[in-house]
DNA sequence: TATCAAATAGAAAGCGCTTGCTATCACGCC
DNA sequence: GGCGTGATAGCAAGCGCTTTCTATTTGATA
């Protein structure tokens, strides 16, 4: 029914081993043979059982890429610029590699349960992408999770998330507090006091880095926070839309309004918008990210820039070990603040 | 080294096929050995080898999406939809399935190898995304490989796909066509005559059904076609900018413009600014797809919004059996005008 | 021409799991 | 009290491939 390796073999007139050796490439085989082996392929229309090689060979072609929200840029760009490096088809001949991108929706459990997945199938490499959340068991199992990995061979490595420490794990981070502060210290610059801030959800490392980016920035130039300029929400345009009417709500007198990402930022633009407040004039905007719609919100978006494509390229690149790791496993990625039209000075 | 079934079985006592009998669940195992071996299970942390059972029982737990580009959040969404009804981690216990997504990036060669890749891990099933390159040796070879899947006893489901006719491929349409024409003769409604229309690549169906859609419009009302109003490019932002300049400097009476989707409207809006034209009052946009920042950009975008989550979903069900294929394997998804501000009557 | 080393091909032993079939055991029934 | 019966558990034969080790061939060397 199904063609296997004997039939190939039977039909090439060689045996079994000739042909594996063929379709691996690993082990010298005569031209000849050779020929006659994919021809035999050809014919029959052979194709490798991956469970069968895996196992016999103990090791997969599998590389997992998990992340938060696969229909969020921010990580598509990330998953996109990994899986081009993972080497899959595109990449170069031989090392085809299967890139499993895993859609967490930011749950630990199905985090948790996606690793574990991925162990079963013996991935040979595994990048998480995305803030971690803060809860300590969940951070625990996870590290446990990530130990295991690593000791069975797979190449763990985390982008744009904090290091995991005794995992073996390389971790790329991004500097979102570096990027956050230097955000509202441009707004400072500008002549801003009272700033709103939406963050994100509160368990997840992104959402503390950047707000405490924030609080530093404030900090720095002796301005006191007042407790009703931050709201959580979600990552996302709806969540940034509600919370902007909220701190309207709580101060109408807020100059500026610093959103913990781009999509965030557009939902904040629209509910201004809608309270009739021109952005810059009235109230200014940033965002963070500088995912590539926000050059065309109008005003375009003032934001951090996270090189995500590189850094998941880098990430793509060490895990599959055609990059060194960086000194300690650990390296820091900086954003780049992009000074757009939705910043201005404050009026008056 | 690793833990095998078998250290499984020795620890608690019993053969190896109970643990597996366990593990599987679908084989009558008393409790009491059941507990014994959960417990052996635990305490030796072991993970059971997918390629090992996947060659054993000649199944596999995983299923493959393709899309053409996973940074757009029109595939993004598609396969977020899916892969929370392919019953993944999140899903309901005991189906624990691998949601594949791989990246093709519109490469016809990329997609092949993808799907041989899915054949060779045995896949249980395969949803391919986005529109399918017209190639006539291509579309061959893609067909060849889906009917051999589908022999394979992978189930294969076409979603936002043209049907691919004897290949036992489960299609669910965007009414590309249609919705184009809605679109067009809703701006010929408005009163305009003079329309220019930024196309996808050339050699896509969804580019040329969106295209014909537009046409019909046009025909319909009348409207001859100058050739100098159409224009290709690519499904991105940057692609819409360069197009509208190109749109304009052929001819600069044009009183709006159609994108081949959302992305590329949003590139055209940007031009137009740029120029110095209003939106809609000198010139009116429209785009397709309705993706989440459609309605944030402003003014909002006219657009056809493709119910892109349910069809992934309905696909995703049907390529887990849980959902009955539409009469015919053949189901058309219709889209629908969402007319907001950027189109409106043409000045004078 | 005899000898040795490459070069190349094959035999066979698994890799870790599933599953059809058989064995065992405890009951309950005639 | 012997025996059918259902409920469990084990045996063992693979699943299709890789890879070590061994056998064979060939060409080069002395």
């Amino acid at each position: 029914m199904t063609v296997t390796l004997a039939d190939v073999a039977a039909r090439a007139q060689v045996s079994p081993a000739t042909v594996s050796r063929v379709l691996n490439g690993n082990y010298p085989v005569a031209a000849s043979t050779r020929e006659r082996v994919l021809k035999a392929v050809d014919e029959l229309d052979y194709v490798l059982n991956g469970p069968a090689s895996a196992l016999a060979a103990a090791t997969s072609d599998l590389v997992g890429i998990l992340v938060n929200d696969i229909a969020d840029p921010f990580f598509g760009i990330m998953a996109s610029a990994i899986q081009s490096e993972i080497g899959g088809p595109g990449g170069r001949a031989g090392g085809e590699r299967l890139a499993v991108v895993c859609n967490t929706g930011g749950s630990p459990e199905r985090e948790l349960t996606y690793l574990t997945l991925l162990q079963r199938q013996r991935a040979a490499a595994v990048v998480l992408t995305g803030g971690a959340v803060e809860d300590a068991p969940h951070k625990a199992a996870v590290a446990g999770k990530l130990r295991r990995l690593a000791e069975a061979g797979t190449r763990v490595v985390l982008c744009g998330r904090p290091p995991a420490p005794e995992t073996g794990a390389i971790a790329l981070t991004f500097d979102n507090r570096g990027g956050g502060r230097e955000l509202t210290e441009h707004l400072i610059g500008l002549g801003h006091r009272r700033i709103g801030y939406i963050a994100g959800p509160e368990e997840r490392t992104t959402t503390r880095h950047r707000l405490e980016g924030h609080r530093a920035g404030l900090a720095a130039h002796g301005i006191e926070e007042d407790p009703r300029w931050t709201v959580h929400g979600r990552y996302d345009r709806r969540s940034g839309y509600e919370a902007t009417l909220e701190l309207l709500r709580r101060d109408p007198s807020l100059t500026a309004v610093v959103a913990a990402n781009d999509s965030v930022a557009l939902g904040a633009c629209a509910a201004l918008r809608e309270a009739g407040l021109r952005i810059p004039h009235e109230v200014s905007v940033a965002g963070f990210d500088d995912l590539p719609f926000s050059v065309d919100a109008v005003p375009a978006l003032t934001t951090v820039r996270l090189p995500l494509a590189e850094a998941g390229a880098r990430a793509g690149r060490i895990a599959m070990g055609r990059e060194e790791a960086p000194p300690g496993g650990i390296a820091t990625v900086r954003g780049e603040l992009m000074v757009r039209g939705s910043s201005g000075p404050p009026r008056g």
